[in-house]
DNA sequence: GCCACCATGTAAACAGTTACATGATTAG
DNA sequence: CTAATCATGTAACTGTTTACATGGTGGC
């Protein structure tokens, strides 16, 4: 998908809230943006040379000691510029890939079971992660007053734990269509989202 | 993103309905599973020269009337076989790429303002999204009956409505979060999906 | 005559994943 | 001693988008 690089602007982010490794960029995205924008060392490490090129940050080698070959790099002035800008513009419409929706709407070529038992899969998988999003969205509601700063890591949480959620109606809705025996009288569907 | 080449098994199985040319899948796509599973041009006609190859799918050339260079593509029964096997597999994990996320996460660099107007933006693109859906997955409800087949259409256009929702109500949350001022009472947040 | 739509494709660039390679340190 | 974690990177491959190229048909 070409574009301008996004995730170089991931790493110029993160870089601006403090000087990081490429091996802490990549712990660092796991708990904050990975759910939306992930990315792997063979994406970290080549963008952060381009952007090294490019002057928006600097490296500095060695210093830790006992290790020697950590680099640490830093945003520049010009990074922190070019950051801001990219920020300001107008975002790219979503990109999604739901490989279980796709199955599904070719459903009707294997057994009603077997869909199913993906729904619920799908189901289980999400209401973990939904419980540990809660958990942390509760959290950084209890310590925003004191630290106003992470406000906006609290928005893409409370996205999260909403899109989650219809996840997981989505699933139960779903298995009662496809189920209408087990738990729910024939034809009858709760929630809003039909009516 | 190397999986096994999804998108030819999104072709096959909407060759497993109908017989179609590369242009006629295209179209179908979009109206169908675009949503969560989209393609162009560039993906879909080698995706066919492939699936030529491998036997998968037989060409028709020609036929239709003053216009000789349409190819229209049948699903094979070897096609039909690896189209029910992949369908019986689990399904990878969603993959999701969310540019107004990552920028709202260094929100906290630009002001208050400019976030709330991308949040807004987002909201009444899915906003006209959402409605065409609710509209669609109507429609499909009352035809259930009669035939049976649209099910699975249903189900994906479901979720969709789900999610779509989801977006609606996390956008209000977070412009109330951001500017408390404007229509709610400070702290005050309605939705469950916080509590 | 022009524009929209039908219809097929290719090539280059870009984005992203996976597998590989290397080696030091630390905790059990 | 061995497993996990720290730490950096490259190369090959796959998937996707974009831009380009071509030409026919039908309506206004």
């Amino acid at each position: 998908m070409p574009s301008e690089n996004k995730t170089a602007y991931a790493i110029l982010g993160l870089l601006c809230h403090e000087p990081m490794s490429g091996y802490d960029i990549k712990k660092r995205i796991q708990h904050s943006i990975a759910r939306f924008w992930d990315a792997g060392y063979g994406q970290i490490y080549p963008s952060l040379r381009h952007l090294t090129e490019q002057g928006l940050v600097t490296v500095a080698t060695g210093g830790g000691a006992g290790r020697p070959d950590k680099k640490v790099y830093s945003i520049t002035e010009q990074g922190r510029a070019q950051l801001i800008s990219w920020l300001s513009e107008p975002s790219a419409t979503e990109y999604v890939r739901y490989e279980i929706l796709l199955k599904l709407f070719f459903g009707n070529w294997i057994g009603v079971d077997r869909n199913v038992e993906m729904i619920k899969q799908f189901r289980a998988r999400y209401q973990r992660e939904l419980g540990e999003l809660q958990a942390a969205t509760r959290n950084l509601r209890q310590v925003l007053p004191e630290s106003p700063d992470h406000l906006y890591f609290l928005l893409t949480a409370m996205f999260g734990a909403r899109v989650y959620q219809a996840y997981l109606d989505w699933a139960d809705d779903a298995v009662n269509l496809l189920q209408p025996s087990s738990g729910s009288r024939p034809g009858e569907i709760k929630g809003g989202a039909l009516s």
